[in-house]
DNA sequence: CCCAAACGCTTTGAACTTCAAAGCAATTAT
DNA sequence: ATAATTGCTTTGAAGTTCAAAGCGTTTGGG
C-alpha cells in the first residue's frame, strides 16, 4: 500500500486505541465498571425508556439489561417505573447520581472537541466533518448489508 | 455550545461506536471470541514476544493472557516456547492459522481506508491526517498525565 | 559455591458479564 | 373465556478478568 494509504491507516488505528482507553479513565468512578457507566449514559440520554429499547441501543439482551438495571438500582442509580396504561412494560430512569455521572461523561466529550477545534481553521474544519460523515456513511452502508 | 461543535461531537461519537461494532462484526470467526482474536492479533503484529510484554501491550495481567494463550494453544492459533538463554521467559508464535486471521483483519483496515481515500482529494486528505494527528497527540498527552 | 531474593509464568478462586432458555405477569386476539 | 403474545425477570452455564499464591529459573550477596 502507498504512503498516505499507511498514514491514515496508521493514525485511525492509535486513536481508535487511545480513545477506547482514555474513555476508559476517563469514566471510571469508585464501584461503577464501565459496563455499568453505559448503561447509566444510555439511560440519561434516553430517559423514560423501557428495558428491552435501552437493551437494542446498548447491544444486549434483555436478560443482561435487566440484571444490570437491578444492581444499579440498587446502587442508587437508577429507578424502574411501571407504565400504568400497559403495567408489564417497564421505564427506567436516572436518578441525580446517574446525572451527575452523565455531566462529566459529557465534559470530556466537549473537552475532547474542543482540543480538535483548536487546531483546525474554520475550512478545514468542514473538510474534517466532511471525511468522517463519509467513513460513517461507508460504515452505516456496511452494516446494513450484514443486517 | 455552538452547531461546528455539536456537529463534530455528533460524528466523532457515532463514527465510534459505528466502528466498534462493524469491527465486532468483521473479526467475527466461529470458534473465536472478540477478545481471543484480539489476542491473535497482537501476536502476530509482534510474534516471538513474551507474556509479559504481550499482555501489557493488550493491557491485561500476565496470568489473564496466560491463560488465554492455553486456550488458543489448544485451539491450534499460537504456540509457546520457551528460551534457550533464559528458560524462564516464554515467547508467544502466531501459527499459519493465526495468520490468516491476521490478513483478514488487515484487509478490513484496507477497504477502510480506501472508503476514506475514495472520497476526498489530495488536499483533503492531507488535512484530514492532520486534524487525526492533532486529536491523538492531544490524548497522548491526556494519558500520560494519568500515567 | 550456596542460599535467598527476584523474576517469569501458571494456577486458583472469586467476582462480574453475558446469554439462552424457562418462568411469570399483563395484554391482546380469537 | 382462553390461548397466544408480549415484556420483563430469573436461572444456569460459559467466558473473562484479576489478585494472590505457587512453581521453576536465574541472579546476587556472603
Amino acid at each position: 500500500m502507498d504512503a498516505a494509504h499507511s498514514t491514515i491507516n496508521q493514525v485511525l488505528v492509535t486513536l481508535f486505541n487511545h480513545i477506547l482507553r482514555i474513555e476508559e479513565n476517563a469514566l471510571s468512578f469508585p464501584g461503577l465498571s464501565i459496563r455499568e457507566v453505559h448503561v447509566i449514559e444510555a439511560a440519561c440520554e434516553a430517559p423514560d425508556t423501557r428495558i428491552t429499547a435501552l437493551a437494542q441501543m446498548l447491544h444486549v439482551t434483555t436478560g443482561s439489561l435487566s440484571v444490570a438495571v437491578t444492581t444499579l438500582e440498587r446502587k442508587g442509580y437508577l429507578l424502574r417505573k411501571r407504565r400504568e396504561d400497559d403495567r408489564r412494560v417497564i421505564d427506567i430512569l436516572p436518578t441525580e447520581k446517574a446525572k451527575a455521572i452523565q455531566k462529566k461523561h459529557i465534559a470530556f466529550h466537549q473537552e475532547m472537541i474542543a482540543a480538535v477545534m483548536k487546531q483546525l481553521t474554520e475550512p478545514e474544519l468542514s473538510i474534517l466533518v466532511k471525511a468522517l460523515h463519509g467513513i460513517d456513511s461507508y460504515f452505516t452502508e456496511k452494516e446494513t448489508q450484514k443486517a
